[in-house]
DNA sequence: CCCCGCGTTGGCAGCGCTATCATACGCAGG
DNA sequence: CCTGCGTATGATAGCGCTGCCAACGCGGGG
């Protein structure tokens, strides 16, 4: 046990303790109620006494203990970030912008990775909330369509928010992008620089992204009456690797698609690396399309044409929407019909992609 | 305050409340004090009393409540990641490897992410470690080295591990690799290929590592008898923007350089960048290497030369030692000599450098 | 025979806080 | 004058668990 104070404490001097809300209301003179009622931001508290309080509270750099005011009351401000990929670092941005949220707020943030494909996901998931008694989570993909965590989370009764999930969508408040139309779009810049026989890599099928993204592909040919040719359609699974295995089956057919476009930009850049290996030029010789705007889009020459994905602001309204759920005045449950943001993207016009038989840009690759 | 149950529930069907320990103390026939010690795997119990009371919290799906053994022991099984950078994948690949060993040793992890620079590093800091009464903490650069955090922590009597600390290395356990050696060894590897004017991009002068590798570069070129050029020598930050600005820089000199040696390689994707953008051929005309070994390495063309440091392993070898320290048998404070790991780092040879008016060497790009 | 030590188990206070209820007070209306 | 009501504050009982200490049984040395 955390040093007993014995009943009469020898040392007058320094107490080595962490003060207590106790402490606090002796200098203030009031009660230890009160004190609480002030560091929770309750009202009912006159002026005078409020001040009074958080001035002796910053006096003695009094800190809430977190675990007792968890086990006293039914909210432990802590929250939960749940994602699946360790790879990539779309994963790390999200982190980062519900970070700058929670900041704020109180809340604290607690981590876990999940591997969708584990056999102990439920209960990792269930140790985290049940031992943590976390007041919320935030999940994305692929684990936000996880059956097993989503049971046990709904078990739990911890409110979650998704990002990017499944069309099962009224199941909990989710933020996402329109990835069907973004792809449908995509492809229409593709089409209208001139390219036919465009290829395709997709997603790793277990994310919802995925499957839309596909989808918009497909309805975007169909609308233009391009055939959707079944071998110029390879299956990625969003990393680097997979998209130079894709690359090179997709550029060794004959005759040879003059564009690709590719379900991320991880996959699109490994395109370029093997046109670049094969002494393509790109994007003379073949254009290059991605998705999200990652980094990696940048970096690449020449730099990648996508579709901007706004995950800070993806990130920071799914935070948003969890806190205020939270809120005391946030009520027991969610709001009617089931919160859903829905952002906008935004398609990235770089020099990846040209008109058919188009000349190249040279100069500077930024955007 | 959670369900309280009142006296005498009327209901006896679903208690709809987490059992507790009492709970399984009751169904195993033994006093909650024995069921604590199961679960802290403490010795004294038989291991007949131990069975039956592991398939009883098993039966109940019993999860320990962190908060009250928070509260009303000197444990929390928290532990803390505090890293500067937000953007970049290191502090993400820290991450996720830490989070691999706390798994097992049923830890659970809170990230903080700090500006080294901001105002309230201190308060954040003391905010953190004390609401929560972290058990442990894990820093990565620059704020292993942020003066005001590490106070906060050692007032705080929390024991703290650094990844790549600056030099003053006996005031915590530290993991490193040897950041001068290697960088004089990639700068040997260069100047072996024929260079001899060399440009060096240094990287954010307050990560120790940062100023170690441009030793080690100095070192290597004054054994060798090499004059360095402070107009070959430019201020980076670590970042891919920094970079181009450098490297643009840089490749305006005359006579130019022959090679640049950046120090990480998303700077030295940049001087590949800044290079096709001259029309510059890399390696023929321009060498290049870089440093870590990130995933960008692999994805520039041509594949950068650089030195891997092998990042999950420092970050599990510090999870490590944390929870060693923090283990019953850890005892109250760190073994004497403090710890510290040194870890070794591997030079990776690829199609960036190459010998002074060498040929380009098509290919592969992976390695 | 008793007493001590050791391995094993239980009793209980209390960690720091919040929920609930009680109290005190001022002020309007009967 | 009392009653009723709304606002401001206090008293108290735990939340679920662990640290400390006591208790118990057993075997061996005095």
């Amino acid at each position: 046990m955390r040093k007993r104070n014995p009943p009469a404490r020898p040392q007058p001097s320094l107490p080595a303790r962490q003060p207590t809300m106790m402490d606090v209301a002796q200098l203030a003179g009031v009660s230890m109620k009160t004190v609480s009622r002030v560091v929770n931001k309750e009202p009912n508290v006159r002026n005078e006494v409020r001040e009074r309080v958080t001035r002796a509270a910053t006096a003695l750099g009094y800190q809430p203990n977190f675990s007792a005011r968890s086990l006293a009351g039914e909210r432990s401000f802590l929250i939960g970030y749940l994602f699946g990929d360790p790879g990539g670092d779309y994963a790390h941005r999200v982190e980062v912008s519900i970070l700058n949220r929670c900041r704020g707020a109180g809340y604290h943030l607690l981590v876990e990775q999940l591997d969708d494909a584990a056999a102990d996901v439920a209960e990792r998931t269930a140790a985290l909330v049940s031992q943590l008694r976390l007041d919320g989570v935030i999940l994305t993909a692929p684990i936000t369509d996880n059956a097993e965590v989503l049971r046990v989370l709904d078990e739990a009764r911890v409110p979650y928010v998704r990002i990017a999930p499944d069309a099962e969508s009224d199941r909990s408040p989710a933020v996402c992008i329109d990835d069907m139309r973004a792809a449908q779009e995509l492809t229409e810049h593709v089409i209208g620089l001139g390219h036919r026989r465009i290829g395709f890599i997709k997603g790793d099928p277990k994310h919802a992204a995925a499957r839309l993204r596909l989808r918009g592909f497909r309805r975007a040919m169909s609308a233009h009456k391009l055939e959707v040719a079944e071998q110029l359609l390879e299956q990625g699974s969003f990393s680097y690797a997979s998209g130079l295995d894709c690359a090179r089956r997709l550029l060794h057919r004959r005759p040879r698609p003059t564009a690709i476009i590719a379900s991320n930009d991880d996959m699109a850049a490994a395109v370029i690396a093997v046109a670049h290996e094969m002494g393509l030029h790109v994007p003379e010789e073949l254009s290059v399309v991605g998705f999200d705007d990652a980094p990696i889009a940048q970096v690449v020459w020449p730099a990648l044409t996508t579709v901007r994905q706004p995950i800070p602001l993806m990130a920071e309204a799914a935070t948003d929407m969890l806190l205020a759920r939270l809120a005391p005045r946030g009520g027991g449950a969610w709001p009617s019909p089931m919160p859903r943001r829905e952002l906008d993207y935004e398609l990235k016009v770089r020099q990846s992609a040209a008109p058919l038989g188009g000349y190249r840009r040279r100069g500077a690759a930024g955007n």
